[in-house]
RNA sequence: GGGUAGAUUCCCGAGCGGCCAAAGGGAGCAGACUGUAAAUCUGCCGUCUCUGACUUCGGUGGUCCGAAUCCACCUCUACCCA
């Protein structure tokens, strides 16, 4: 008997854990649906390279917040939040408990508890306060930060520059400081259970090393080159890995094989990071899903959950 | 066979008599993270009983108060001449 009161299971993990092909499962044997959870999946057109689920993959479960974007736009964590919660409480009205899927740290955070984005962004303003950071330095714009809101500032390193800068945006834009646009205590948002996929370091590295090269065999450089063409080196969606590494090919500076291996190498330390911002969970529950004791022990704790 | 250059901590690579456990980079590991987040940034990185001690710079001996740095021989590598 399902109870999907309120419920919500996450599947997080780094890069090529597995998340999408348990998601898929657990959404098949809980007829519901999976809420991506992916600051690239987002973008249409950026298949092969974000490791994209195909449209026979998804065997008729609806996957949501995939494909949203075009690949020269620019997306926010803000909008993520709002459209994605909008979609669980649609699955919750139906009945259905929302599996979400993915493995940005910041998007998944948006989605565990309730957040309050200070304010939008202001193309000019910015682009005045780089300038600012190219003439005066790091140190100054942190200086700068330091008197209006010495906590935040305690908290940005100085060479930190991107928060630097949006910190003091959300001042000037709203007279507000950053430090106390945070909520302090943060009930979650649903009932969750929340799954991290933890293949063994070695393991992981392998899969990953593996993953990239049957990129290449898909057909990634043709990706490239149309996202490329249908954007710029500078859009949001060519930052990701797999990606912004072919600068360097079509400069004529990299051969494929080293761009290969750099996108190796990115999507390892990328995995860390993951890794690094799950951890700071304490609800989490970690599973090789390889081992079958772990496998055994996830399965019944989601059946616990989804029944209770 | 002769000559030249070189062998440095996991890798690349600086050091060329004391200020050297040895610059810098890479890898690896750990961490931060509220509107670019697959982004951005930080720390550790010879060993230990860790504000000090110990063992390292191809090997063995030597010079010197003192050597990764100088000398001798040896081993290996690269290139050149035969």
């Amino acid at each position: 008997m399902i109870n999907s009161d309120n419920k919500v299971i996450f599947i997080v993990g780094a890069t090529a854990s597995g998340k999408s092909n348990f998601g898929l499962i657990l959404a098949q044997a809980l007829d519901s649906s999976i809420v991506s959870c992916d600051s690239m999946q987002i973008y249409r057109q950026a298949n092969v390279g974000t490791a994209k689920i195909s449209p026979e993959e998804m065997q008729d479960v609806d996957h949501f917040m995939i494909d949203i974007v075009d690949v020269d736009k620019s997306f926010s964590v803000s909008e993520y939040s709002a459209q994605a919660n909008e979609i669980i409480n649609q699955l919750h009205l139906d009945k259905k408990i929302p599996i979400v899927v993915g493995g940005t740290g910041l998007y998944v955070d948006s989605l565990l508890f309730p957040m309050s984005f200070g304010c939008n962004n202001d193309e000019e303003l910015r682009k005045k306060l780089e300038k600012d950071l190219e003439e005066y330095g790091a140190e100054y714009m942190h200086n700068l930060l330091k008197e209006i809101d010495p906590q935040e500032a305690e908290k940005v390193h100085c060479n930190n520059t991107k928060r630097v800068i949006r910190a003091l945006e959300i001042y000037y834009l709203s007279g507000k400081i950053k430090s106390e646009t945070k909520e302090l205590s943060k009930p979650m948002n649903y009932n969750t259970l929340l799954v991290v996929l933890n293949p063994p370091r070695k393991e992981l590295y392998a899969r990953i090393d593996k993953r990239v090269d049957e990129m290449f065999e898909k057909g990634l450089v043709e990706e490239v080159k149309m996202i490329v063409e249908n954007s710029s080196w500078d859009a949001q969606a060519v930052q990701a890995i797999g990606y912004k590494e072919f600068k360097g090919y079509f400069d004529g500076n990299l051969t494929l094989d080293e761009v290969k291996n750099l996108i190796k190498l990115n999507s390892r330390h990328y995995a860390k990071r993951q890794l690094s911002w799950f951890r700071r969970y304490p609800f989490a529950n970690w599973a090789d899903l390889d081992d079958e004791k772990q496998y055994e022990e996830i399965l019944s704790k989601i059946l616990k959950f989804v029944q209770e």
